[in-house]
DNA sequence: CTGAAAGCGCTAACAA
DNA sequence: TTGTTAGCGCTTTCAG
């Protein structure tokens, strides 16, 4: 038998409009009858069902987050910022993985609308909207985050992945590299798109020929296109899509015998906490995860709120990070 | 305007109660009839409302989870395998960090309770019941992963932290250290403290002389513990109370140029992703992660069904995995 | 300042 | 087989 409002009204001899008073703090109720539901609530250990409650006011205090994999430690950071500004807006957070499928990402966008989610933060493995009819026909609003979707009219969050691979290969350039190769990512993700982009854009800008290979965001494609490259060519630099997939690269470049950066030089994108515990600590693009999941959520609270109309597409700031992979070009190796 | 079940009956030409059937797949709805809703259904881009249908039959789909921290590369294997358990069994999955504090657990199971969570899978920082008044007293189940707490009649499961100690440490005597030192996690963290007892067991069953230190579950604790250990003694090899802690360890090690494993070994636990990707490959316990959250899972279904009522304790089998940070006992080195 | 009553969207007897 | 009618627990006018 479970405690509920008419309980509680009961007990404290008041009718239930007045509990639920004491419950939204609604000013206008005797501080006398206030106390004596405040402690029929005690005494009974009544808590409100949020259920009934979202349903009597048609609202709702869940957000819902969709996210490719949290196994890949860039994103449990990313969740980390939504989930404490979710709790700080005073949402709960629902959280699914979408493998990156396109159809299980819309799946699990429509079991949160019937959950009637206030609003979704989504990490899309779509590049374009028209890969997902009707969705931005929705009423629940969506903040993209980290990636985003082209044509879609949502609010969304990122940093410029391009100028950020951009960067990178300048830096590597800068050094003195001019056989720089790239571990692209999935070709159906748009930051890894854009990465793949700046590294042509800056390989372009400098005469340079470009070689690269599409793979997914893992370690093990990093040791698969490592290898594959290796076979056919020589590169004294990679730039890796992230950098999971730069500690594939450097593994197999260890295990013949090559040395990071001495003989290659190894650039990732994420900086992800293990980058920082590594031997060689690895030189990677800092990405704000944790702020941009924030953002994302106050974002989406404005939209919920509904303070704001206009769409807004906040950039946040990446940062090259130098540690111990990268060096000059300044030696030969032979294989 | 929302759609609601009224617009879908309303189209279809019947009474609500028929839509509410062919929602439910009832049976007893004439196949032409069906096909008329399904039609309106479909036309009308209609999704149940999951709050008001929880609401009206009183159950949930919800199911909690609350984890320490999902930025501890640990936990979100654990978490995927209890999410993607979770939508096998249809439900949806709430998640919060409660980053090791009881006040934030506590508020957060009280949380979900509102929501109506049909059950909760907590990975608790709790050592006794007793810490956490009325927690058996909800009628929401709760499984217990990965950390037990005495005195709690829970469903719970887990590894046996103590033996999986024991085993790590015994590994080392056998390589011939006797000078092994452990690098503990905190001491009210139930998984931390059975680690801790392994250690002392399996020392004093050798007749070696125990030391250690107590810190937290991640690397810079490790980095701390490591270096004030190294100032008034000199472990031949270091039992790391995880992972984290364990890389912690090495680069101090390393970086006081000492060789891991020549000159000290290291061993860490739950052998998270990147113990195969560093170098040296870290020797660790693996902890079955995915598997354990999977099984939490099940528990709490067969709870929340209601088709067991007797409490459930299931312990999954851990694993020494050997690879390149411990070696022999077989020469000194000086500092 | 407080109570009565009408929903929120859906389900589940109970009738028809 | 399908419709009618109460609720589920809470909020919110609208009276009093």
């Amino acid at each position: 038998m479970k405690i509920t409002i008419n309980d509680v009204a009961a007990r404290a001899q008041v009718s239930k409009a007045t509990v639920s008073r004491v419950l939204n703090q609604n000013p206008q109720v005797k501080e006398e009858i206030r106390q004596r539901v405040q402690q029929a609530i005690e005494e009974l250990g009544f808590r409100p069902n949020a259920v009934a409650r979202n349903l009597a006011n048609n609202t709702s205090n869940m957000i819902g987050l969709i996210v490719p994999d949290m196994t890949n430690p860039y994103f449990p950071v990313l969740a980390r910022g939504i989930e404490d500004a979710a709790h700080m807006y005073g949402y709960s957070l629902f959280i699914s993985n979408s493998d990156n499928e396109p159809k299980i990402e819309r799946e699990y966008i429509q079991r949160m609308v019937e959950q009637q989610a206030a609003g979704i933060v989504l990490i899309s493995s779509i590049l374009k909207e028209e890969q997902v009819t009707g969705l931005s026909s929705l009423r629940t609003p969506i903040v993209l985050c980290d990636r985003l979707v082209s044509g879609a009219p949502f609010d969304a969050v990122s940093i410029d992945n391009r100028q950020a691979a951009f960067d990178a290969v300048r830096y590597l350039i800068g050094l003195g590299h001019r056989r720089i190769c790239h571990l692209a990512g999935p070709n159906f993700v748009q930051s890894s798109e854009m990465r793949k982009l700046g590294y042509l854009a800056a390989m372009e800008e400098a005469g340079l020929e470009p070689f690269y290979s599409n793979g997914a965001f893992h370690y093990e494609s990093g040791v698969q296109q490592m290898e594959a490259i290796l076979k056919e060519y020589r590169p004294t630099a990679v730039f890796a899509s992230n950098d999971l997939v730069a500690y594939g690269a450097i593994n197999v470049i260890e295990d013949r015998g090559l040395k990071v950066p001495d003989d290659i030089s190894v650039i990732g994108c994420d900086d992800i906490l293990f980058s920082r515990m590594s031997r060689p600590k690895l030189s990677t693009i800092s990405i704000p995860a944790y702020q941009i999941g924030v953002t994302a959520v106050k974002l989406l609270d404005e939209r919920v709120k509904g303070v704001r109309s206009e769409t807004k597409n906040v950039i946040l700031k990446h940062e090259l990070v130098h540690r111990e992979t990268c060096s000059g070009e300044d030696r030969t190796y032979g294989f």
